[in-house]
DNA sequence: AGAATATATTAGCCTAGGCAAATAAAGCCT
DNA sequence: AGGCTTTATTTGCCTAGGCTAATATATTCT
């Protein structure tokens, strides 16, 4: 990149050529539709949601193993957690287990159903995933991602 | 990329190397959660919406004249696209008015308030887009479009 | 023209997330 | 110990989108 355009261009956007639809948001927004879309679809058959893979992949992974730890990680509202885990309870998927110290949270753990579906959410969620990035280098899934991270950094 | 790589690796994920959290996929909803929720607080002062600002910039640059146009347009349920355009006339900013030879449909209009924060919008949602990409170079922004319009169209 | 079909919008019901207040249990401070 | 603050979860209320059926027009076919 020239110094003048350093300079000059400081910003991607501009008033002239920002156009919302074809601009990375409205892109971006589109694509997260369509995956969560194709997502839903494929586990439809196993009775488990988008919303719903995620939980159970963070409580797999060991990433959180309370509500509270929950909604911290992905954001989400503790309203909308204690009735998805109800849900999810309900399905037979996760257990709430007495935590031995402190009266206020509950552990979470993936019951013996959770823990069987658990490789089957993974496999499909992958599968979409791949999908969607068919004629992807391994080069430009990796600068993909880079560009994603950096993007969250700046939020 | 070498021919035994093009042989072994048709895809970008496989079941060793996939992290939810950490793949496209994970990423891509994170920064759309990110975006939306920078959006709806830039536009607040202006009372309106990110979902909202999504229809009047569509009605604004003439890509959808009616409530079908605009459901087809960006994948919208049709009922929730009716108290959508309910609110915006409520709100002053978008007008029904008849049509002449189809009396099934409304062309869609924005009011004269609604011309007046257009702009607005429109300069809104390019600056906090352009906060999201600080950092990136006009090159990496343009292969970030066209990598999601890759996406797309695998979709 | 009349019937069958397709299109555009609307209304009712359901689900699910966001927000705020309530509750309960820790943790801290003195 | 007693009081103040923080943390974790739950509940009620509100909003908004998805799905389905209903309604009103158009369009097409014969």
């Amino acid at each position: 990149m020239s110094p003048t355009e350093t300079a000059t261009r400081k910003e991607v956007y501009d008033l002239k050529s920002y156009d919302p639809k074809r601009s990375i948001g409205g892109l971006l927004s589109r694509v997260k539709l369509e995956i969560s879309a194709a997502l839903d679809a494929e586990l439809a058959p196993l009775d488990i949601t988008g919303a719903q893979f995620v939980i159970l992949m963070s409580i797999a992974l060991g990433e959180a193993d309370s509500a509270c730890a929950l909604c911290k990680g992905i954001s989400y509202d503790p309203g909308a957690m204690t009735r998805m885990l109800d849900r999810l309870e309900r399905r037979g998927l996760v257990r709430r287990v007495a935590h031995p110290n402190d009266r206020r949270t509950s552990n979470l753990e993936l019951t013996a159903e959770g823990k069987t579906v658990y490789p089957k959410l993974r496999a499909s969620a992958m599968k979409v995933l791949n999908r969607f990035l068919r004629g992807f280098t391994q080069k430009e899934a990796r600068q993909m991602e880079s560009f994603l991270q950096r993007m969250l950094e700046n939020a």
